[in-house]
RNA sequence: GCCGCGUUCGUCUAGGGGUUAAGGACGCCGCCCUUUCACGGCGGUAACACGGGUUCAAAUCCCGUACGCGGUACCA
């Protein structure tokens, strides 16, 4: 059995994309599991939409999300460089030689010409018509000049791109290890570009050179690959390679059903780059836990995975076949149950630059203290920001609390129970809600009456931690201060 | 248009001919806990796209239709 390599082959012409991120996820985990070797490979073929920092970014988010990569960029194991860029010679060796066997040809067609054959051939049935075995003849390739045409027109450098020769008639099939078997008529597979006239493969060409040569067993894509794999099979053949196992992953898409592009996702309100998510908080190991679940399932009813958990319980055959729609409640949810894991001291270390941000800039002691009696209700760090009643004095008192919770005698309970709080010592959650019962009991006013118009009072909001815990937190000074004040401003 | 892939609760999914009045999770709703907010516990809502076949029996196999997604670049 040959040893499991897959290889996550990213183009750094954006910054790490969700679904970039699942596919790497995949990749990992299946070759983890396998005892495999995860290969990082920069596909940069393409210069007109190469971005400087993208490069950097990938590294980095994968670094951030937990998956490694054991070859790539800086990690050599023997079969690099890993930048397509760096391979050049290697790509047009190959090219030459599909040339020589009579698998590609040469063609010399200018942009004006192409979108004129697309023009001219296109019918209503056939809006895009390919080039290929039905259209070639029609243009300037070595079908159609004389050899010693084509050869002149080289020997003046004229700008030619190298194409690939499909036969008609023929039938090319393979196995997906996710779908079955999947078969296209060559007839529907057109003559595809794989040298560029700029010197550069294009990803066809380049990546099944690069796949045999550096050893990948397993390509494991996303779906949107499904459709040119009979290219690239064709190229296998025509090198006489075994091609690796093949793996189309299910598509992620927007929560509305379409794809996830930048577009829509951010209508929805979900980042596209996993440096989005990193920046906003999410915990990498929530999002990879979602990410995981998103269109692979265990067999059994576990939703809680740790990355070692996952790389034991992974498998390719439980990947679903259908596009998945991102579901940012469940992100959520799996972000909560992540943060709760975590000490209270940690998440302080977090929110703590957030706050900063709107000026708040707390003690340790005091924002930690926070963290503890708001984590159980809080789904992301930055959820903390909004409590702004922990670092400062009410400016406003919520009208829809103050209409069903402030009543006529609101502002004497809460003068009578500032009056209670004064002497008590400690001050803290215990004796504070002695405190409150006592008054309760004395005027034969219910708890929860005196309860919800303190809250109202201290915090400006209806909701919030335990108010016995909210009042400790915020110390006996600040307390009787804000229940003062309230008395006044709401009457 | 053509080619390919897909279609079980709103969403992610289990189930792959008979014990399924179709199970779990998120969300939503209710109850309990709390004379407070949550957390938590318990319960509820809600799905086999449609039409034909095959079969004693179909969510499960086959065909068709509809719908969705992807592809149809000198992008990846």
């Amino acid at each position: 059995m040959n040893p499991v390599r897959v290889r996550f082959a990213p183009s750094p012409t954006g910054y790490l994309h969700i679904g970039g991120l699942r596919t790497a996820l995949y990749n990992y985990l299946f070759a983890r599991k396998h005892d495999g070797t995860v290969i990082l490979r920069i596909e940069d073929t393409d210069q007109k939409r190469f971005v400087d920092d993208a490069e950097e970014d990938i590294i980095a988010s994968l670094q951030w999300a937990g998956i490694e990569y054991d070859e790539g960029p800086g990690r050599d194991g023997g079969v690099g460089p890993y930048r397509q860029s760096e391979r050049s010679d290697i790509y047009s060796e190959i090219a030459e030689k599909l040339v020589e066997s009579g698998h590609a040809y040469i063609a010399f067609d200018t942009e004006e010409e192409l979108a004129g054959m697309r023009e001219r051939f296109a019918t209503e049935e056939n809006p895009n018509p390919r080039y290929g075995s039905s259209t070639r003849e029609h243009m300037q390739n070595s079908f159609s000049l004389s050899e010693e045409d084509v050869s002149s027109r080289l020997a003046s450098a004229h700008p030619h791109v190298i194409r690939l020769n499909v036969t008609p008639g023929e039938t090319v099939s393979f196995t997906d290890l996710i779908r079955g078997d999947i078969a296209f008529a060559t007839e529907n597979v057109d003559d595809q570009i794989l040298m560029k006239s700029d010197g550069h493969p294009t990803y066809h060409l380049a990546n099944i050179v690069d796949d045999h040569m550096m050893g990948v067993s397993h390509v494991i894509r996303g779906e949107e690959w499904l459709p040119s794999t009979p290219k690239h099979i064709l190229l296998y053949e025509a090198l006489g390679w075994d091609p690796p196992k093949l793996a189309h992953l299910p598509l992620i898409l927007s929560p509305t059903g379409g794809k996830l592009s930048k577009r829509s996702s951010e209508r929805a309100g979900i980042p596209v780059f996993v440096n989005e998510y990193r920046s906003a908080g999410y915990e990498s190991g929530a999002l990879i836990n979602f990410l995981a679940l998103l269109g692979w399932n265990p067999g059994d009813e576990r939703e809680l995975f740790s990355m070692e958990g996952l790389i034991e319980t992974f498998s390719l055959e439980r990947v679903g076949q259908s596009g998945v729609q991102f579901d940012l409640n469940k992100l959520q949810w799996y972000n909560e149950q992540y943060l709760r894991q975590r000490s209270a001291q940690s998440i302080a270390t977090d929110v703590k630059p957030l706050l900063a941000e709107s000026g708040i800039e707390p003690s340790d002691e005091y924002l930690e203290r926070v963290v503890e009696v708001m984590k159980e209700r809080i789904s992301i760090p930055s959820d903390l920001v909004e409590a702004m009643y922990f670092f400062q004095d009410p400016t406003s008192y919520d009208d829809k609390t103050k209409k069903k919770r402030w009543k006529e005698d609101s502002s004497d309970l809460i003068l009578l129970f500032s009056e209670k709080l004064d002497p008590l010592e400690p001050f803290d959650a215990t004796t504070i809600e002695i405190a409150l019962r006592e008054l309760a009991e004395e005027r034969e006013a219910g708890a929860g009456r005196i309860i919800h118009s303190v809250r109202l009072a201290t915090s400006g909001v209806g909701f919030g931690p335990g108010l016995f815990d909210l009042l400790e937190v915020l110390g006996k000074e600040t307390t009787i201060r804000r229940l003062r004040a309230a008395a006044e401003i709401l009457g």
